[in-house]
DNA sequence: AGCTCTGGCTTGTTTGTACAAGTTCGCCTA
DNA sequence: TAGGCGAACTTGTACAAACAAGCCAGAGCT
């Protein structure tokens, strides 16, 4: 682990534990330097990773300051339902519905960077938290690891874990579509609730390190069951707002 | 404008531009270095605005790869409906449909950091797109600014905008939960919906550079109308899911 | 008392250097 | 031909130094 990482835990810790309470000021970076033995360029890496988690703010001139203490996990949480499950204490489960092979469609190669008609696997999961059923995913894999996915326990928990793992497949970035929509039929029949009642819809596209697309999936959670949470500052995050298709 | 501000800006251009096209490699941070007579220390906080935009993707040890070319604004589109909306190429309007004095309730008193009983403003807005009503917003705004809000024409295109140019307020941090609801009765009848049809709520917080808490807000807007997107990497960005209050 | 202004403190930007660690690709060998 | 090896390349981390720019409090003035 980078020095930088070991400074940015410890400051993160003493802000969680309380010892810099909301508002108060950090140390300034030539303290922290000194503290840490480390150059000074270390610390600001450091503190530049509490800022991103908007945990401090920053002004040129003046201290930095403790703006939250809560810890947020970033991508992995946003990523792993069942890893996301488990650190929020809940019991994830879910079940493969359906899973066959099928070429994929024009708008599917795009997404995908595949040759048109290509083959991709689509698979439907129902995802519950202590049972109770939240989230309808509807998911579509690269024909090249489709292979890998098919081989997955059906009850499988965690898909993210599995595929790291048996083919050592790590996702790494993701692009993310966020709006409601109303329940259909198929889905209000799986989350048991009305046709028609609001669910929140998250629509992704994930890549590998190397760029290359495994995965996109249309989601639906169950209203009242889960919520995204952003912190956004002047300096940082890719979160827009965007007209629908 | 930084150096290196201006070396991601011409970066950034050339991919939009198509120059580096989806999937193609970056250029070395020696030979940009050597292209801007800059140091590599200066480029690489260049590409490191650009991966954090999730336009480009990092390995140690490979070239980068451009993941995306679309230009997101970050901070600023989430915040002001006007401006996002007037860079999206749409009208803006908006009306405020009520604004009157009461004393916080004691969780707004924690979320805006006032004393219990102190005195807000609350404002209910309805928010157009070329003329179509896609968005209800419930703000209260910590008592300190109230005067200035109110003194704002009710028409008013950008809140943001004017109370920046009136009293130099900037809003400089935010937290944001975003989540599914059905409309309720007041809700329906102002977009044009039906009572129970999914609306998209974006809850936020904001504070100014000092931390200190401005608005908190409840914004619902109609299904179909705006989606929210997020690009993450494993190393950044901090978006989670979480579990409903 | 209230105001201005200045000097010291703090963060922001840039350059330069060095080494660590991971990737890529060609060459060589079995 | 398939596989292993290594050299060159590329990004990641760390240190040191200098100056720019913004903030703040206290000194001094009105």
């Amino acid at each position: 682990m980078a020095r930088y990482e070991q400074i940015a835990g410890d400051l993160r810790d003493a802000i969680v534990r309380g010892d810099y309470p909301i508002g108060a000021q950090l140390p300034s970076e030539a303290e922290l330097a000194l503290r840490y033995s480390a150059a000074r360029g270390t610390v600001r890496q450091a503190v530049a990773l509490l800022a991103a988690e908007g945990l401090v703010g920053s002004r040129q001139g003046a201290r930095r300051i403790v703006l939250g203490s809560e810890r947020s996990q970033s991508f992995a949480e946003l990523h792993s339902f069942a890893q996301w499950a488990r650190s929020m204490g809940y019991r994830a489960s879910g079940t493969v519905l359906s899973s066959r092979r099928r070429r994929c469609s024009p708008s599917e190669a795009v997404r995908l960077s595949l040759e048109p008609g290509e083959e991709v696997l689509d698979v439907l999961r129902l995802r519950r938290l202590d049972g109770e059923p939240v989230l309808v995913e509807r998911t579509v894999y690269a024909g090249w690891i489709a292979p890998a996915v098919e081989r997955l326990d059906p009850e499988c928990e965690s898909v993210t874990q599995e595929l790291y793992e048996s083919v050592g497949l790590v996702f790494a970035y993701g692009e993310h579509l966020i709006d409601a929509v109303a329940a259909g039929s198929e889905d209000a029949r799986l989350l048991e609730v009305r046709r028609g009642s609001p669910l929140l819809r998250q629509r992704r596209v994930t890549t590998t390190q190397e760029g290359r697309p495994v995965e996109c999936s249309d989601d639906r959670y169950r209203a009242g069951s889960v919520t995204f949470s952003i912190r956004n500052s002047t300096a940082a995050n890719p979160l827009v707002r965007r007209a629908a298709d």
